[in-house]
RNA sequence: GGGCGGUUAGCUCAGUUGGCUAGAGCGACUGGUUUACACCCAGUAGGUCACAGGUUCGAGUCCUGUACCGCCCA
């Protein structure tokens, strides 16, 4: 019979045509108003500037796991996604078109300016939410929200406000990390250190007043912020520089006069224990100076040039200028020697530009007080952190959390919601625009020109998605959140702040679990990235392979919270498991005239079932069980490797295998009854395999007809295991699988003795067993057929006094000795030395598991069971030897 | 400098509470056109579990140290 299946699966048109079948029924949408028990995850909004890479469609896999196994369970699961606006990464992107136009952000002014990225966004804007989509993420589209939205912007300035007015926001000038290139102070978090070989210049600051030789040294990694110098400092108790007590130095090149300060900070350790000070580009110095009443000296311009108080190097760029300086320095006979000087150098984390510690006045954020629910919360178990050896990196960061720069030079984000007055001095902050002076009624104000921090909008994500500060009835019922997925390269940035703004805003934990994963590598090991050319593009994979192989290998080649490491050809393992679950599919389908009608609730009679159906019906329920365990724990590739194990390796394996003799012969109760076991099994995987692979097992669940009408099989109801009482009824039970398990290593050993003798197959051997036991003969005579389809053999006979007649190769098995007859003599010799090897390796374990037995201390001190099983194993390996001996003897005699 | 992770078959990796006779996929090798599947089937080979100590009846698993690799933080 021909399969109404195609011979071939085509993933891309399935998987387009899926996809846009659930968009187009609204599947994926749930709101508060259909109640149950709420599920909800929110995404970890990609960049709008962003492509999709390994790292997202591992992320995503994982969290549209979660969301369609819990919605199967009969939860109102919600998976919320959206993108943010990327400031610095938009605005570049703008700005790089602009160039191309022979055009710069100011010609265009603020208005056009971001007028231009919001037009950009319509049109680029969507492309990895479209990624998504070909990935299969089942998120409520209807949902989908982005950080520049009118309500996501209403709940930051609601945020900003609300802290400005508890003093939790504050401007200030402060050393902050500045990027030359984005032009725009960082957060410590976005200033990436990087270790870098460097120099350390030790340099001669004359005594003022002494003779040539009166100088102190002074070491530095960047000589060229000795232009802003406003001190040398040494350690008090540093006796080598008590001498310059009284003294002031000369500084090099500007001739400025420097006041030696006394401060702990100085390491007497480091260099020469003499350190300049420069409060305006370091951030020790600037709190030396603070300490010691130093006005700070600023020598460089945004751009990272060196302004007018740099003298003879004004508007060189700053490295140009280090070189110039330190020739000029060495001219001058002031280096006193160079040496070799690595250290970590932050840089850009968006365009990687060497980042400059700046002094300048900049908003920030006081986290100490937001930190403390944050940290309780942790600690208290109320969030959790999978594999819980993140809580420490978390715990550590948040108690030597420091205070969040905000404020950033751009135009595209959201403009800080504060106010001054030219004329008054008055400064506040209020919602929308502004006319006249809060205080005095002056129209001479202006706003501040500055935009917030992305993450200052994504911090808000898990409530402001939901329309937060209105109390949407969604947000009331979905917060808080169940699981956040994420890699463990934000949870600075991102996790650990949704955690404060969370509990500051809301009252209440932004979500209960965080799953951290591991970050996606090459197969050399490095991080995937565009700028080193070695990622594997996920759509060229889901073109190549389909989404459903993408996802699949790559969730079972990713152990929980490790990181993995790709290469094209691993995606093969998914491609293979689908292809094999629609050959199994098109089996099935080739076997049976129509559906039986029971296949998803069936009514076995336990007469009517035999040890194969029992053994089948037994490992679906362990891998059921399997299944629920791993989710819950996050065990997503001992999840994938239970259902591809048991399709593949059970189900294929042994039971299609056993049920073509049943499909070729002529009893027809047998044949609905296998075809139900095989219904029930296969629709019951196909449930359980769906979040891995949503594609195929819908595209099957339709095929094979188990679907109701139009119904998905996202909605089917997630499998649940039968209790041992309902499978004892089936005459389920630990003997009859450890039987059946023991039949099919019977079957292997006889194929591997045949193999031995070179045999195939086709070769129709005839083979004969001799039974271990009683039980084991009675078992074993009503199966001959099937174990002979299963061998593929000639002919099986059970024999309980078999004794050969002539030279007959045999395997020792569980369940009995096989013979295998073979046309003409055997060489004698060669099969005793067959088995002699095999008695060899018997009788090694045998030694070990004797000396394991007559130790007394074993005895008494390990668990009966683990006692019991080394027992058994002692008691069988000595019977496998005897009857290895035995078989050696006879065989010895015919020589 | 501080912290975290890793080192298991040729390669990539699993191995959960110590009970292991150490597994999988890929690759290698030997065979295979019975109408589900060659993206497949049957079978074989391949391991001092990085190293050195320790705890234990028992260590891939726990402890200490060493080496190397990677990541995070300063």
């Amino acid at each position: 019979m021909m399969s109404k299946l195609d011979k071939t699966y085509d993933p891309k048109l399935v998987e387009d045509k899926w996809y846009g079948k659930w968009l187009e029924t609204g599947l994926f949408s749930r709101d508060a108003s259909r109640g149950g028990e709420p599920y909800c995850i929110v995404i970890p909004p990609p960049n709008v500037t962003g492509i999709l890479h390994m790292g997202h469609a591992l992320n995503n896999t994982i969290q549209d796991v979660l969301v369609r196994w819990r919605r199967m369970q009969g939860r109102n699961a919600v998976w919320v996604p959206g993108t943010d606006h990327a400031g610095i990464a938009t605005q570049n992107v703008v700005e790089r078109a602009l160039k191309k136009e022979g055009k710069t952000r100011d010609d265009l002014g603020r208005e056009a300016f971001i007028e231009r990225v919001w037009e950009w966004k319509q049109e680029y804007g969507s492309t990895i939410v479209n990624q998504l989509k070909k990935l299969g993420a089942a998120c409520d589209w209807s949902r989908e929200r982005f950080t520049m939205d009118e309500g996501l912007s209403n709940a930051v300035t609601e945020v900003f406000l609300r802290l400005y007015e508890k003093d939790l926001v504050y401007r200030g000038n402060y050393i902050i990390n500045w990027c030359p290139r984005c032009q725009t102070a960082l957060s410590d978090e976005e200033s990436e250190h990087q270790d870098m070989g460097g120099k350390l210049y030790y340099i001669r600051y004359p005594v003022t007043g002494g003779s040539r030789k009166d100088h102190v040294i002074v070491a530095t990694t960047r000589p060229e912020t000795l232009l802003g110098d406003v001190a040398v400092a040494v350690n008090p108790r540093d006796e080598r520089y008590k001498v310059l007590e009284g003294k002031t130095l000369r500084l090099p090149v500007l001739n400025r006069e420097l006041k030696v300060i006394r401060d702990d900070f100085v390491d007497p350790e480091f260099g020469t224990g003499a350190v300049k000070v420069t409060p305006a580009h370091d951030p020790n110095d600037f709190e030396m100076g603070i300490r010691h009443q130093l006005e700070p000296i600023n020598v460089m311009n945004d751009d990272g040039t060196m302004n007018e108080v740099a003298g003879p190097y004004e508007g060189m760029d700053r490295f140009a200028c280090r070189e110039a300086l330190v020739e000029n320095l060495k001219e001058a006979g002031l280096i006193e020697k160079i040496e070799d000087h690595d250290h970590a150098v932050g840089h850009c984390y968006r365009c990687h530009t060497m980042v400059e510690p700046r002094l300048s006045p900049q908003w920030f954020v006081k986290m100490k007080p937001l930190a403390r629910p944050a940290i309780d919360a942790v600690k208290s178990g109320r969030i959790r952190f999978v594999p819980e050896r993140w809580t420490k990196v978390y715990l550590d960061w948040m108690e030597n959390i420091r205070d969040w720069c905000i404020s950033r030079q751009i135009w595209w984000g959201h403009r800080i919601p504060v106010f001054y007055c030219d004329d008054c001095g008055h400064e506040w902050a209020a919602r929308g625009s502004q006319e006249v002076c809060a205080s005095c009624g002056s129209k001479n104000i202006r706003q501040d020109e500055d935009v917030l921090d992305t993450w200052f909008s994504s911090w808000l994500w898990p409530f402001s998605v939901f329309d937060w500060p209105e109390e949407t009835e969604d947000l009331k019922f979905y917060y808080p959140t169940n699981t956040l997925v994420t890699a463990s390269e934000i949870i600075f940035f991102w996790v650990a702040r949704m955690i404060m703004s969370g509990l500051e805003f809301m009252g209440d934990i932004p979500f209960s679990e965080v799953y951290i994963h591991g970050t996606v590598r090459d197969d050399t090991g490095l991080k995937m990235s565009k700028s080193l050319g070695n990622s594997i593009d996920p759509l060229t994979i889901i073109d190549e392979f389909s989404a459903d192989a993408l996802r699949f290998s790559l969730l079972i080649i990713t152990a929980t919270g490790t990181d993995v490491y790709l290469s094209s050809d691993k995606f093969e393992i998914g491609r293979n498991f689908g292809t094999k679950i629609w050959n199994a599919a098109r089996f099935m389908e080739m076997n049976a005239s129509e559906l039986p009608a029971d296949w998803e609730h069936p009514s076995f009679d336990p007469k009517t079932l035999t040890s194969d159906d029992k053994h089948i019906l037994a490992k679906l329920n362990d891998t059921i069980t399997a299944c629920e365990d791993n989710l819950e724990r996050f065990r997503f590739n001992d999840y994938a490797r239970a259902v591809y194990d048991f399709l593949w390796h059970q189900f294929c394996d042994w039971y299609v295998e056993y049920s073509k003799q049943i499909f070729q012969g002529d009893d027809e109760e047998r044949k609905r009854t296998v075809l139900t076991v095989m219904h029930h099994v296969f629709s019951t995987s196909l449930r359980l395999l769906h979040p891995l692979m949503p594609f195929i097992t819908e595209e099957l669940w339709h095929g094979m007809g188990y679907a109701s009408g139009e119904g998905s099989i996202l909605d089917a109801a997630w499998p649940g295991t039968g209790d041992d009482e309902m499978l004892e009824g089936l005459g389920i039970t630990a003997s009859l699988v450890n039987y059946v398990e023991a039949k099919h290593d019977m079957i292997r050993e006889s194929r591997t003795l045949r193999a031995d003798y070179g045999l195939l197959p086709k070769h129709n051997v005839e083979f004969t067993i001799k039974p271990a036991g009683e039980q084991h003969m009675k078992r074993l005579q009503k199966e001959t057929t099937s174990i002979c389809g299963l061998l593929r053999a000639g002919s099986i006979a059970v024999d309980r006094e078999f004794a050969p007649s002539k030279a007959m190769p045999s395997v020792i098995t569980r369940l009995g000795t096989v013979y295998m007859k073979i046309e003409g003599l055997i060489d004698i010799d060669s099969e005793i030395q067959r088995l002699e090897a095999q008695a060899e390796k018997v009788n090694e374990d045998l030694g070990r598991v004797t000396k394991k037995l007559e130790n007394m201390d074993f005895i008494n001190k390990a668990p009966k069971d683990v006692v019991a099983v080394q027992e058994n194993r002692k008691t069988e390996l000595i019977e496998k030897n005897d009857k290895l001996q035995k078989l050696i003897d006879t065989l010895s005699e015919m020589r």
